[in-house]
RNA sequence: GCCGGAAUCGUGUAGUGGCAAUCACAGGAGACUGUAAAUCUCCCGCCUUUCGGCUUCGUAGGUUCGAGUCCUACUUCCGGCA
């Protein structure tokens, strides 16, 4: 059974961006790559077949969501969650972390890369989440039933799930929050919650020799404060883990200049993760400051509510100019959608609320990240990176 | 022909003597970054960038301090009876 491992290929000069390859007891990512989000064990919209068509190399689930329903004892039963959801290359699985804050703080505040921007919309959401330092105590968004999760569970969850990698639990903080929280939160929570993540990973690998061994990635926090990022990714670049994920409440003005702050702290052979992130710009930016892969549920999110990305940017098909457009909505693009339906044909779906507009414009939207991460990994390797960003993001913004 | 009912935003409606325009749908625009998301927000009679101004409850009269609301006639529609 192949063991996890990274190789570095390919390092870019001038930058901190690289290409290698990470190797899983389910296959091999070459990256930098970006990874699609399936939080639920699978991909809303789309058959596994249909994912891999789009390239994509891996799958990311997630341990709230499956440990709420069905149960990781479930995924577990049925031999992991490869074979539970019929997908046969990597996995990862997020640890819930991203819900301490998604169900606790983000129900009231307006926070920066969380999706909510909107006080209205979340002056009527209910708080669902409560941190300690011992972990979290949640309330089911499901049935309203309380859990309480801990670094510990967290880890037996992710075991149960399976996933080739994994994340250790975390606090994500936001921009919103203080210097002094920011500090606390580091101190007190998500650096002893690796150090308890780590420990219970290498316990469950040693009990589990059944199944797999899973890789476990350290996740940094330190929101957009330079001393707080390194003192982060030294503290946990120094322990076991074997990659890295940059979580967390980033700038996006200088989001490159973060992940250079972890990037140059972090041990270079191993695996850099970018959590969330998928935007076009953010993507370039992160991989040349030494980021490996990506997840976001943004194309797939964004794709359900109508809107596709271009090569000149993003746009709603939902729009009235699209309903009698009978070309590809993006005619540069290779995808299943573009090569076979006009704009026309997928404004009609939406307007319809058929269901086949949320698997084009899915299929679409993947596959458009997927391949500009591919487009990217292919110009560090010959050296072309600062060409194709600057034309690409050149077209991007002169906008639809 | 007679009897009864109805007429409010593009559509269906709310409104039962006191600032008309509620709710839904349709329509328009936007948002979405480790998924409480096939979701959410805003606009949707006219004018105005804003503040705000103006108009309007089938038509014409009447009662009343005041009428979408009560009365009369007419028009149209829906029932029922001939």
């Amino acid at each position: 059974m192949k063991e996890f491992k990274f190789e570095v290929h390919r390092r870019l000069d001038g930058a901190l961006a690289r290409t290698g390859t990470i190797t899983t007891p389910h296959g091999v990512i070459e990256t930098p790559a970006f990874i699609p989000v399936g939080t639920k064990a699978t991909l809303k919209a789309l058959t596994p077949e249909q994912l891999a068509d789009v390239g994509a190399q891996a799958v990311l689930v997630n341990a709230y969501h499956l440990y709420l329903r069905p149960g990781h004892e479930i995924i577990d039963q049925a031999g992991g969650v490869n074979t539970f959801m019929h997908w046969d290359y990597p996995t990862f699985s997020d640890s819930g972390g991203f819900q301490v804050m998604s169900l606790g703080v983000g129900f009231k505040k307006v926070i920066d890369m969380t999706g909510v921007t909107d006080e209205k919309s979340l002056a009527r959401k209910e708080k669902l989440a409560w941190i300690d330092d011992d972990g979290v105590r949640f309330k089911s968004h499901i049935d309203g039933d309380m859990h309480k999760f801990t670094p510990e569970l967290s880890m037996q969850i992710q075991h149960g799930i399976g996933a080739d990698i994994t994340f250790a639990f975390d606090e994500l903080t936001t921009l919103h929050h203080s210097y002094d929280y920011q500090v606390e939160s580091l101190d007190k929570r998500t650096h002893p919650w690796a150090v308890r993540s780590l420990a219970e990973h290498q316990r469950l690998n040693a009990l589990r020799s059944h199944r797999p061994p899973q890789a476990l990635f350290g996740v940094i926090q330190g929101a957009d404060r330079e001393d707080l990022r390194r003192k982060s990714a030294k503290f946990l670049g120094a322990m076991e883990f074997d990659g890295f994920g940059l979580g967390g409440a980033l700038r996006k003005e200088n989001i490159g200049e973060i992940v250079r702050w972890m990037s140059e702290e972090l041990p270079e052979e191993k695996p850099r993760h970018m959590l969330g992130i998928s935007e076009p710009d953010d993507i370039f930016e992160c991989i040349e400051n030494g980021a490996d892969t990506f997840d976001c549920v943004s194309p797939a999110r964004v794709g359900r509510n109508g809107a596709l990305y271009t090569r000149f940017g993003r746009a709603n098909v939902t729009r009235a100019q699209y309903r009698d457009d009978f070309t590809p909505f993006d005619a540069t693009c290779d995808c299943y959608t573009c090569r076979n339906y006009t704009s026309a044909y997928l404004h009609h779906l939406f307007s319809s609320g058929e269901l086949l507009a949320n698997t084009l414009a899915t299929i679409h939207n993947e596959r458009f990240i997927v391949r500009l991460v591919d487009d990217i990994r292919a110009s560090i390797t010959d050296g072309t990176f600062f060409e194709l960003k600057k034309s690409f993001l050149a077209d991007y913004y002169s906008k639809k």
